[in-house]
RNA sequence: GGGGCGGUAGCUCAGCUGGUUAGAGCAGCGGACUCAUAAUCCGUCGGUCCUGGGUUCAAGUCCCAGCCGCCCUACCA
């Protein structure tokens, strides 16, 4: 595999939202595919941010007796930046729409369209509801109930709809759809996963109406460069962050070099960024991303987890019981990437037992535990291989490679179980070649060295192979084994190659015991 | 209404272009071992592959119909 650029981007929060697992979930996956680049040698580069403009985020904001933007700081500084800590993101940079790097490289993207003739000026009228930030068909209204009763109501929201009628101006995004359907069909990567990918050209073969890009009821948001009344609409405005934050307007350089992009995003958001954003790129004559990937939801007792129904989980409530390590494995692990995917605190709570304490980290410490204790700490040189140790390290290369492949198709799932053949076939090793056994006769002193050093050997891959996934524990346990240099600077592509260092230190268990674990509850 | 995805062991899921007695992990049960976080290892129990038709020498895997769940999309009222 040739290095190259790797850009990886997360969707933007929404300030106003509340942070969930759901977000925390996208994050994750995209630093996973950061690092695991980053280790493979590419100029990997994950960016993520804040969607701060609009409407809802006004009148929060108003009704909080603050300014917008007073707001949005102190929801990215309160919400937003603590939940990259919270599950561990390595993330390169963090754009905010209020930037001005991306408020004046949005307008000047904007004028640009302007300037070519792919915008112009229409009347809009029509229902429109805050909570969305969109116009509403009236197919998507229901009839109120409650307080409401009479009025038509969004579905989504409940809340009563504005009928408004304003100038708007309009990108031509209907020209564009044969383009995109050559786009999908040329290149059926683009958007994945193949059922994500069935959705959004379905949707374009319908064909595709102009879309409404300016508003001038509110001004919260970016000017439209040459008609200062109107304010972008947030979606577009917020789609230009991936180009904004790449330099695109101000460094031609650092944009050459990282554009095309990797878009990770929720399977709900999947049309903006499969068919308006190509669309808008291609307007503009910049090349389109390199693949949208649409991921499932996670469910909750078999719902999309939703803040209505108290399914949502803030992200601390399980890293607070089981570490930022294990939210990170569990997501990645017993979730298809790209499928919905369960999530109960019983599944959880299971597999941190089996699979980390019991699996991954017991090994840690029973390796380490033995070196300590029957060669001073010190790890021993290897005596002549037999057939059982080469198939551990015919196993390590194996899983390395097979790691690599998954990770490239974006099958985290599959990366971190072909990985655990390494974990389950090294506890296997052990317990047959009786390293306790060995070590009380004099006579099989050299046996048991190589033994030890197999382990050795064994557990420094794996602390390579899962360093993007469990990052603070594999940090403690290549500490533990006398590694050199950064763990972060270790290829996961020859994580194979690692032959031991040259003494252990004692170790911590890496996912100690959790005896009485009382799930959370709401309220 | 049109379309997509799914319905496989108690649980969560694999099963690619149809091919011997349907797999994994976890949970359960039995045994071994003691280096280790009562951990690990071995063995074992367990399935009308949603239902009904059809194609085929052969279908969980293809076709048709239906039921259930979720999603995208349209529209009548």
């Amino acid at each position: 595999m040739s290095a190259g650029s790797f850009y990886i981007t997360t969707p933007i929060f929404y300030v106003n939202d509340v942070p969930h697992i759901g977000h925390a979930y996208t994050e994750v996956a995209a630093d996973v595919l950061a690092r695991w680049h980053r280790q493979s040698g590419d100029d990997a580069w994950l960016l993520t941010g804040t969607d701060e403009h609009g409407q809802k985020i006004l009148r929060t904001a108003i009704a909080n007796g603050v300014t917008p933007k007073e707001w949005a700081d102190r929801l990215v500084e309160t919400a937003w930046k603590p939940l990259l800590k919270t599950v561990n993101i390595a993330n390169d940079d963090f754009i905010r729409t209020t930037d001005e790097r991306h408020e004046v490289n949005a307008q000047k993207f904007l004028q640009h369209l302007h300037d070519a003739g792919h915008i112009y000026t229409g009347e809009y009228e029509g229902y429109y509801c805050v909570g969305c930030e969109e116009y509403k068909q009236t197919s998507d209204l229901v009839d109120g109930t409650g307080d409401y009763t009479g009025q038509p109501v969004c579905a989504i929201h409940s809340k009563p709809v504005e009928l408004l009628h304003e100038k708007n101006y309009f990108f031509k995004m209907s020209a564009f759809a044969d383009r995109l359907l050559a786009l999908y069909e040329e290149n059926p990567n683009f958007v994945q996963p193949e059922a994500a990918r069935n959705e959004v050209m379905s949707f374009v073969k319908r064909g595709l109406s102009d879309l409404s890009i300016s508003r001038s009821s509110f001004d919260w948001g970016i000017k439209v460069p040459w008609d200062e009344s109107h304010v972008v609409y947030v979606w577009f405005d917020a789609l230009l962050n991936y180009i904004t934050a790449a330099g695109y307007g101000q460094n031609d350089d650092e944009f050459e070099s990282r554009w095309p992009a990797t878009h990770i995003v929720g399977k709900d958001i999947l049309r903006f960024h499969a068919v308006i954003w190509p669309a808008m790129l291609m307007a503009a004559g910049i090349e389109v991303p390199k693949q949208v990937f649409g991921h499932g939801w996670l469910l909750v007792g078999g719902e999309k987890m939703s803040k209505s129904k108290l399914t949502g989980i803030a992200p601390s409530q399980i890293t607070d019981t089981f570490g930022s390590d294990a939210f990170r494995y569990y997501f990645m692990r017993a979730i298809s990437f790209g499928q919905d995917g369960s999530f109960s605190w019983e599944d959880l709570s299971a597999r941190y037992q089996s699979e980390l304490a019991n699996g991954f980290g017991n090994l840690a410490s029973r390796v380490i535990a033995m070196v300590v204790r029957y060669c001073d700490s010190v790890v021993p040189a290897a005596g002549a291989f037999t057939t059982d140790d080469l198939a551990i390290q015919a196993t390590e290369k194996r899983v390395t490679e097979a790691a690599a492949a998954a990770i490239d198709k974006l099958a985290i799932h599959d990366a971190l179980s072909t990985v655990w053949e390494l974990v389950d076939e090294l506890n296997g090793y052990i317990t047959l070649q009786e390293p306790w056994a060995l070590a009380k006769n004099p006579e099989s002193r050299e046996r048991l060295g190589t033994v030890l050093h197999t382990a050795v050997r064994g557990l420094g891959t794996l602390a390579v192979l899962l360093s993007p996934v469990l990052p603070v524990a594999t940090g403690k346990l290549w500490t533990a084994l006398g590694g050199d240099a950064a763990l972060a600077d270790q290829r996961v592509d020859r994580a194979w190659e690692w032959t031991g260092g040259a003494a252990v230190r004692a170790l911590e268990p890496l996912f100690p015991r959790i005896e009485s674990f009382v799930e959370p509850t709401d309220g």
